[in-house]
DNA sequence: GTCATCATGTAAGCCGTTACATGATTGC
DNA sequence: GCAATCATGTAACGGCTTACATGATGAC
């Protein structure tokens, strides 16, 4: 879900989405590029080897005859000026892109992933515009309903005398609560957006659903 | 950590284990029953077969003879007058007992498991009674010290539109706050503790270390 | 007599982590 | 030349989850 929403927003390369993905939750090298291969062979995602080879009309350096593979480094390095310039791009690298495959994808794993696991909800919250607005309610009002009935139990605090037994008692309740009021914000956003259209993200409308994804 | 600290404080069979448990974050079946058989071989817990196989003092009934295996179920069933005391021993139950290396091993892991990991350090809360209280107070340092980390990249908001993810990002940083604050309670309990002595559970002092754990 | 619950386990599979291997590029 | 960082991978290992298998007990 991770890899795909990032791949939506940009075309990057594993390490650059490595970096990217520390921010939500964070995965190893290990498993990365594993999962990048395994969307690859699904068809979620194409993997592009050489990072948009620049037409020459860019390029304004003294070469002119044969420019293949080896030349095309120093190309680069020619024209590398700035610093972001330079690390913008590498040999080797291979930039990934999403396909609509993936794209739809990515919407059935908003809609449809397991809001009881926090990791997973805060992907789909950082990812759910993607999804048509009722979807969007509707994955709240799930993480609602998980909250409560962790909530529910908690109602009677503990009888022990532990006071960080009660300290973690309270607290986590507390979290629980504030997570809750969140809810209602994000909900209260989506509703805010359904009745003022103008600031809806474009990509929100513009579900095809019909041609959708299909299982093997 | 989560097996040990429980028995650390009666001796329960494993189906009761995994209901405590599930206060603290989960486990299945599946990973209770290996994991129990673990600490065993380990001599970190005792698996007791019979649960405290009652004096026949206790028993009343007409029986005299020959009394063994099955008829001790008899015996059971017999005596068995509140709902409470019917729950309270069943067959085939394996009651686990934690043993003094186990305790060692608790302590052990409630001081040095990593307090990045959100789970492991509930459970060192949970069970941080077990600690002499510098340690405790070295814990949550160590707990405040990651969180701060944290939070540090997180003083400029993201540029980015998309409200979602600003609130998730608000929310975040929200949330680790509080638990910095959190952080800051559970100090000064412990600390509380320090000039109160009389507050003090008596496990804490009580600590042999010199012939704690031996590592092979 | 049968269903729900208590109670203990095993087996297969998934997925993630650590550690290792490799090689290019940049700065000193 | 050498170290640090960028960049992509593989291999071994571990641990957890799901699903399955088993059997006792108690309630109706």
């Amino acid at each position: 879900m991770a890899i795909l929403g990032i791949l939506d927003e940009h075309q990057v390369h594993g390490y650059e989405l490595k970096k990217r993905m520390s921010e939500l939750g964070g995965v190893s090298y290990g498993s990365l590029y594993p999962a990048l291969n395994r969307l690859a062979r699904g068809g979620y995602v194409r993997a592009l080897d050489e990072p948009k080879p620049r037409p020459s009309s860019t390029f304004t350096g003294p070469m002119t005859g044969a420019i293949t593979g080896e030349l095309a480094a120093h190309r680069r390095r020619a024209n590398a000026e700035t610093p972001a310039a330079k690390r913008a791009d590498r040999r080797n690298r291979k930039v990934y892109d999403i396909t609509d495959k993936g794209r739809a994808r990515l919407r059935e794993l908003l809609a449809s992933a397991d809001p009881s696991d926090d990791r997973s909800f805060g992907l789909q919250v950082a990812f759910c515009v993607q999804l048509p607005a009722a979807e969007r309610i509707e994955l709240f009002e799930r993480r609602r309903t998980h909250l409560t009935a962790e909530l529910g139990p908690r109602a009677a605090p503990p009888d022990r005398t532990d006071p960080y037994l009660r300290s973690l008692h309270e607290h986590t309740t507390n979290t629980l609560n504030r997570d809750l009021e969140w809810i209602d914000e994000l909900v209260a956003l989506t509703r805010a957006e359904l009745s003022d259209p103008d600031t809806r993200p474009p990509s929100t409308e513009a579900v095809p659903a019909t041609g959708g994804t299909s299982q093997p």
